[in-house]
DNA sequence: CATGAATGAGTTTTCATTCAT
DNA sequence: AATGAATGAAAACTCATTCAT
């Protein structure tokens, strides 16, 4: 097994290098969510995005630094949202900062649930850079100082637990076809309560 | 995209080859629980078995027709487990049944968390043959019926819910490197009992 | 490139064992019919035959042995056939003599014409051994022997001409499906009358 | 029995590419000339070319696209030299233009006549593409064409005699060792105008 | 910077043939 | 003699990555 050079090669500056690394992760994106990781190759990332195989490892050393930014990108704007919906938490009750996290959570993951499941599966092989470890170590930070803050005994296991728990039951609904956000929040929501009640 | 064949080739008679077909499988398992799928190859397979290449594909036509045996397996067990689980369901409370189950989930999965992920998501590319489909509907339908039981309102949701959260949880604690089961189960009960409530 | 034994192994004395090499080799001339050179593996040989693959390698010693015995049948036949023909060809005119031979020769490759084709295209790099080459040697001299019985000039470079032009020819019509030997072999008789105007 | 792809992947567009799908498609003939189908594999085109196996791969999907576009070419060769014979049919007597088309025939066929075998013998089993298949049409339709001016009966089964008993007996001569193009057009001479008579 | 042709190690897969039972 | 499981060399084919233009 060999060890891929994961970070980015060189930051794009000019305009229309910008334009080409945003193509790269799009189409890897949707390249994902349409066959998984099995039909990622950087030729056909390279196509879709409409670049050339060349231009690509202009910007990216290999295919696991493509997924690896990939992810890194969707867990910061977790983050974000993450930490927007315990911004306040202070002066709200547990159920109202409870809810803005899971509406955080499902809206992350509910409509492209097989990238979901990909990067999750992926994650668990690829060496992460620094920098993606660090914001995965945020969020956890996020949801168990959201979870002292209420008192929860074991706070780091149980945000272990609701995290992989919530993921696995949006990943399932999104896989089964289901859309309706509120619907599934509702159940998430009784999911969470239920645990930590 | 090839679509590979992934009905076994033949079924061995004699007890030489059944002790291949077990070696097989079991070096698949072993692989994938070391390394996940991308370490998973034939000819690494073969040789972890202590068989000749050609002697794999006597039986398997290609790497994802083990898959796809594996996954039977796998699924037929769990099968088992549950409805030893819910046998008695007629003649006892919720919580004892309720128990029962996730003790046979958490056993299923906990100490192969990488093989139960690997094989997840695997399941989320292959075109499983009807057997293995006839199983994974006849797991659903036994969970269904111990919730439509005890009068669950929306019983297959709430089996695909529970299904899918416990999988996530249990996956994301054997992943921490958790193995205490006892410890697991409980959390697991408070969960589903939690999201029953 | 290796160079295959080709002599059958043993001569079969059992009637058993008679009836097993019959198998394989019809066996093989209908696999070749049906398909071609390219789908005749021994393997597949033996299924078809109903031996099994050890059986057949107690008979031939390669694949190629198989073919060659194909061919040595096919050709001891046909020089029977032409010898029956020119038999009396002392005592018959050339014209009466030439059907004769033209209806050998068409019977023998009009109604199996791909497994013709796949013979004719083996002989090209199979080593025959000794008794083919001899056949193939006495089918020439028969036809240079009717030939110089009729003042033939260049008799040897004729029989040559003659003999691949029709077997291109009834080859030709069979893979293009005729199948009425009558017609056929009044087009054979037209070219070869014409070719030794 | 799998069914090869066998449209040519891309077209080659800047001069190297062109020059890589050269070498590769002569090197192939090369090989069939040398050693016939069976020493056909896309290794050894590949070094004979001079070119790495991932450069074949590039233009072309399979061994059977290799011998497919071969087919091809040669066709499309046949065919000028066909249309170039009977260009002037109308003002020409039917002895001068069967001269000219049989020259075209023997002059396509003579020198190679191990590759004219094996690819002959290739068609047999390949599912040729709609070009070819177009091609061998034309090439059909112009002989018919011939036939038809001079009032020649059944010109299209005629047509199918004469084509495939000039092959036989082309490649026979030439597998023979024959080498005098004019001596062996000769005796086609004979052949075509005695069926013809 | 961008291109796309070329590379070749690595994988999958086949199939003639052997050999223990 | 017959069986069929096992073998492994060899063939087909992929795809991440490099590099000349």
């Amino acid at each position: 097994m060999k060890q891929a050079q994961i970070n980015p090669r060189k930051t794009p500056k000019q305009a229309r290098a910008k334009a080409s690394v945003q193509a790269i992760l799009q189409a890897a994106a949707h390249i994902l969510e349409r066959g998984g990781l099995e039909t990622l190759t950087t030729n056909y990332v390279a196509e879709v995005a409409g670049v050339s195989i060349g231009t690509l490892y202009q910007y990216y050393p290999s295919k696991e630094a493509i997924l690896t930014d990939i992810i890194r990108q969707k867990r910061a704007r977790l983050l974000e949202d993450l930490q927007a919906a315990t911004l306040a938490m202070r002066n709200e009750s547990f159920d109202v900062t409870l809810a803005k996290l899971l509406r955080a959570a499902v809206g992350s993951q509910l409509h492209w649930p097989k990238l979901s499941k990909a990067l999750e599966y992926a994650e668990s092989f690829l060496p992460l850079e620094q920098e993606t470890r660090v914001l995965n170590e945020q969020i956890n930070q996020t949801i168990v100082a959201f979870l002292e803050h209420h008192q929860v005994a074991c706070a780091p296991v149980a945000a272990r637990d609701l995290v992989s728990a919530l993921r696995g039951m949006i990943d399932g609904a999104g896989l089964a076809g289901e859309t309706d956000a509120q619907a599934l929040f509702e159940r998430a929501l009784r999911l969470a309560r239920g645990y930590l009640a």
